[in-house]
DNA sequence: ACGCTAACTGTCCGATCGGTCAGAACCTGA
DNA sequence: TCAGGTTCTGACCGATCGGACAGTTAGCGT
């Protein structure tokens, strides 16, 4: 199931030029935002030139939408999941698995358009990921009522989310990562308990 | 010499030009970024010129720090008191109390450097905040040994302070301050309750 | 009325931005 | 060997960046 993200050819040790350009620009977007990165400093990263660059990709901003891309496909996969199986209470448990799955692979996507979903909209692949965690929100929000409840989502879903984009930027020790995957899971599970109880009692 | 360099008087409607100036920075900077937000857009949105900006404060980064200073201040004092109230099990109450008081009131600065803390490194004010947070972190994670156990400490804290920066991102509805506010304090002190537990009972 | 000073602005500067374009270098098949 | 296509690059463009600086305006003590 789990895809290699980058170019599945290239059989030799050397990535394709689209490639390296393409995993540079991601970091420094996640890095150093997209308007505090330059393509010149995207061109040295990777290794070439400034033109190579705008060779490879049409724009700056065609080069953010080809790198978060397949991050949001790949969101909208688990999200369309979610929503086939919304009442299940095991259902949940599913979700959370896919999400922090989701979390863990695309880490650096995810802190890009976390942290600049909004100053960066007008982008196609950033609309179209505003679009989709709109629905999340608002499609796993539908059932809850109270203050509390919303929070406790928002809480989960975002603690999570920003837990793996800080451990990056502290000095935290990088935890084993399926120790830090089930933690995760247990955790956001745990938070999301109350609600999942309210709907299968009530 | 002659004055205070923040005007607290001006009686009037209308603020002195350095807070104006300030808040249209302070905002710019929220919601674009930091190397996203140009001087002539912060001088439009205060109704000065570019000069103006830069006759109050000498520099694009001076301004920056004047803006998310008091932030980090407010923020330093908490966590001084943490600091002394480290092992009752009331002091973590209070503490959570405190914590989410300070990201209520401090939202725009909390969302400047904790989207881009870590691509800011060399402004003072910037480094004064990392150092604060990652003294909240060592100090807090010092008592916790197991991955979840940090992990939980961070989607927390972490999920407080992202809840908060992404209601203004999403269309949420504006709840209650005073609703929210409780709402939060319950979540985070429930998601710290086994780290007090473990200590309280081991 | 005068001069001093703080507040404010227009103009200019070098650097860098994203992007265009013509051509160099390289690889292929014929 | 050579033609044709792909890849890559240096030179260049207008716009905008942060910032310097001289000058204008307004307020105030004398």
């Amino acid at each position: 199931m789990t895809t290699s993200r980058i170019e599945p050819e290239a059989p030799s040790h050397r990535q394709s030029a689209s490639a390296e350009i393409l995993g540079a620009a991601l970091e420094q977007f996640a890095t150093a935002g997209f308007a505090g990165t330059s393509l010149q400093q995207i061109a040295d990263a990777a290794g070439y030139s400034k033109s190579s660059v705008l060779y490879h990709f049409t724009s700056k901003e065609a080069l953010l939408e080809a790198a978060i891309g397949p991050a949001v496909d790949r969101l909208e996969n688990v999200l369309s999941g979610l929503a086939r199986l919304r009442e299940s209470s095991e259902a949940r448990e599913l979700f959370v698995e896919e999400f922090i799955d989701f979390l863990l692979e695309y880490r650096l996507e995810v802190h890009t358009f976390i942290n600049q979903g909004q100053s960066l909209v007008g982008i196609p692949g950033i609309d179209r990921a505003n679009a989709v965690l709109g629905g999340l929100t608002s499609s796993f929000a539908a059932g809850l009522t109270t203050v509390e409840e919303k929070l406790r989502f928002g809480v989960a879903l975002g603690g999570a989310a920003y837990e793996l984009v800080a451990s990056m930027n502290f000095g935290d020790e990088e935890f084993p990562h399926e120790e830090r995957r089930s933690a995760l899971i247990t955790i956001v599970s745990e938070l999301l308990a109350p609600i999942q109880n309210r709907q299968t009692t009530a």
